[in-house]
DNA sequence: CGATATATTGATCATGCGATCAATAAGGTG
DNA sequence: CACCTTATTGATCGCATGATCAATATATCG
């Protein structure tokens, strides 16, 4: 019961089999973290053998870099998607910070702080490392300088405030991830953090919706 | 000239071996990461075999999580100390700030990211990070504290104000080990930031030594 | 100065990792 | 239906990790 019978697995075209360790990977991360991305446990996961693994992605440090990548990106996409039905800049930022502390994601916050940390010894993870958060801030970015245009935001660095924030959002979320007990209030001070940063009033960033 | 000649270790006291060991990882953690804490590179740091490490710490679990313990302890008195000087809470939480985002912990820094991801497996490590946060947040707690009793700070729940004080900086430093580039900028805006989070007003924190 | 307690070591084990490659078997094609 | 391309595998290598233990060498004490 414990060992499930290794049947050979079925003959596939590269596409599809390559889709399916890629997403194999992107599994595994979410669930067990980057640090058991392995040739062996992706094997597993996709009930296959460590060497037909090997065999499409003939170097795990990319395997890895490529699934914090994937996993990522997605994130982005589905936040930036998010933001996009918000009518101004005040309740793109406010569901932002909302959005990124409400502890949903701990599973890709997992990924993030192991990345840094496994990053310092692969240089592919390091380099999709910065491409993600550059990404990032590109997003945040755009609605801090959207919001200095028209909702008032006063900063005269839209980069650097961009970066303060997510600097905040990712600490605060790596914290919770360890931190035992009140959860709960991960973000509950944040936006009176981020008015004081960007020169906004008091309550100015509450949720409208 | 690469390989220096093993010689046999000179016999010690258990107290002085244990003690270099100590320290030897100590080094390691700080010069390598965390995740160079190893059997074989202590007992090469200390000039002594791997056998006589393991002899010393049972565990390198264990030893892993008192590496850190060591370090982030040193931290906090280092930085408590510091504080003890100023003349009140804006000050010293003004210089809270600076000191701890001042560039020049990285590899404190470092310790304290891999301390995150490998905690997830070492149950050890794990314990003694959540003391040692905790130590932490006492210290900024009772700036915060004092802060609201004589200088006006803001705030309905001190202890979560220390908590989103840490997770800020502690992302900020996070996510400056990663980034090249304009790292000068590290805590640009955390004045501000912080002072809205405390309902203080702009410039409170500024530093006045 | 010799005996003894013990600090130190070398050898070795089990485990997990990424990687390689000849051998095998399965599916598509003629 | 038989062939042949190639997807898949098993076996194995080299390396690193933590850990164990009998053997050895040394400092100290009587």
């Amino acid at each position: 019961m414990s060992t499930p019978v290794r049947t050979r697995a079925a003959r596939k075209s590269p596409a599809e089999r390559s889709a399916e360790i890629v997403e194999a990977a992107r599994l595994v991360a979410l669930e067990h973290g980057l640090a058991a991305v392995t040739l062996r446990a992706i094997a597993a996961r996709a009930g296959v053998t460590p060497a037909l693994v090997a065999h499409y992605r003939p170097s795990m440090d990319v395997l890895v870099a490529e699934t914090f990548a994937a996993i990522v990106a997605a994130e982005i996409d589905e936040v930036a998607d998010l933001l996009a039905d918000r009518p101004g800049p005040r309740e793109r930022l406010g569901a932002l910070l909302d959005t990124l502390l409400d502890g949903t994601r701990d599973d890709v916050t997992i990924v993030w702080v192991e990345a840094w940390a496994i990053g310092r010894r692969n240089e592919p993870l390091a380099a999709s490392v910065r491409e993600q958060m550059d990404a990032w801030q590109e997003v945040v970015q755009d609605v801090i300088e959207d919001g200095t245009a028209r909702a008032g935001f006063r900063t005269e660095d839209a980069a650097a405030a961009a970066w303060q924030l997510l600097g905040m959002i990712d600490g605060l979320n790596a914290q919770a991830l360890v931190r035992w007990g009140d959860q709960s209030a991960r973000g509950s001070m944040i936006h009176g953090a981020v008015e004081g940063m960007l020169g906004l009033e008091r309550g100015a960033l509450a949720a409208r919706d």
